[in-house]
DNA sequence: CGGCATCCACTTGGATACTG
DNA sequence: CAGTATCCAAGTGGATGCCG
């Protein structure tokens, strides 16, 4: 996770590595993606929805609740139900993932579009 | 690299990914922030101050290549040198890094600092 | 149903020798 | 010196069985 062996890692390298651990790897922004449009899903909803296995499902939410993006409540019902849903402070990431799609977007042209006009 | 099974990728997530991948990884971040710092490295400078071996960096250097990210330019000098650089587009990541930044440093408060306030 | 344990395939990154 | 090829270690994600 924290393998930084300069000290590049000091000041800004740290919060934006933080940041980008946050929201890397395959399913972090699928998941709180889903909750954000579907609102809130049990377990086995999003292992069938998303077509993930359930040990990694259960370990990405449970990365996302430590880092307190989603929360998660069991429901008493007759066979147990537990409902996952993204938190008010997980709407913060926005100022994030915001700038990230806006520059992914102008990349792309960048990239793809002038791809010949050197 | 471009695994999304669901209809999440549409049109948000795609460009977010997209913006992702090209800063993950363990050396992209410490690179562009390493030619930002240091100003223009060559292949072997990289080498040594960074610690990295030359088949990553080799690697990483084309992947930042190919996003226009950094600029390669061979010197004829007596043995041969290559130096790398940023280039002026890669100041536009500038638009993601600072939230990215920004956002980090918050986390780390509601995260560590909060953590017996329930 | 929720989710952990086990086993496995693929990817990422490192060490090192070697070539132009 | 720059960069590739080879081999290898560790991490990540998937399949599946099992248990409470």
């Amino acid at each position: 996770m924290e393998h930084l062996n300069e000290k590049e890692c000091k000041s800004a390298g740290m919060a934006v590595r933080d940041t980008l651990e946050i929201i890397s790897g395959k399913w972090k922004l699928i998941l709180l993606l889903t909750f954000y449009k579907k609102g809130k899903r049990r377990f086995r909803e999003l292992v069938k929805e998303l077509n993930i296995s359930p040990r990694v499902l259960s370990k990405e939410l449970q990365e996302l609740e430590m880092n307190k993006l989603v929360t998660r409540t069991v429901r008493n019902t007759r066979p147990m139900t537990v409902e996952y849903d993204i938190t008010p402070y997980c709407r913060t990431l926005g100022s994030v993932l915001q700038p990230m799609k806006e520059w992914g977007e102008l990349h792309r042209q960048e990239i793809i579009g002038k791809k010949n006009s050197e």
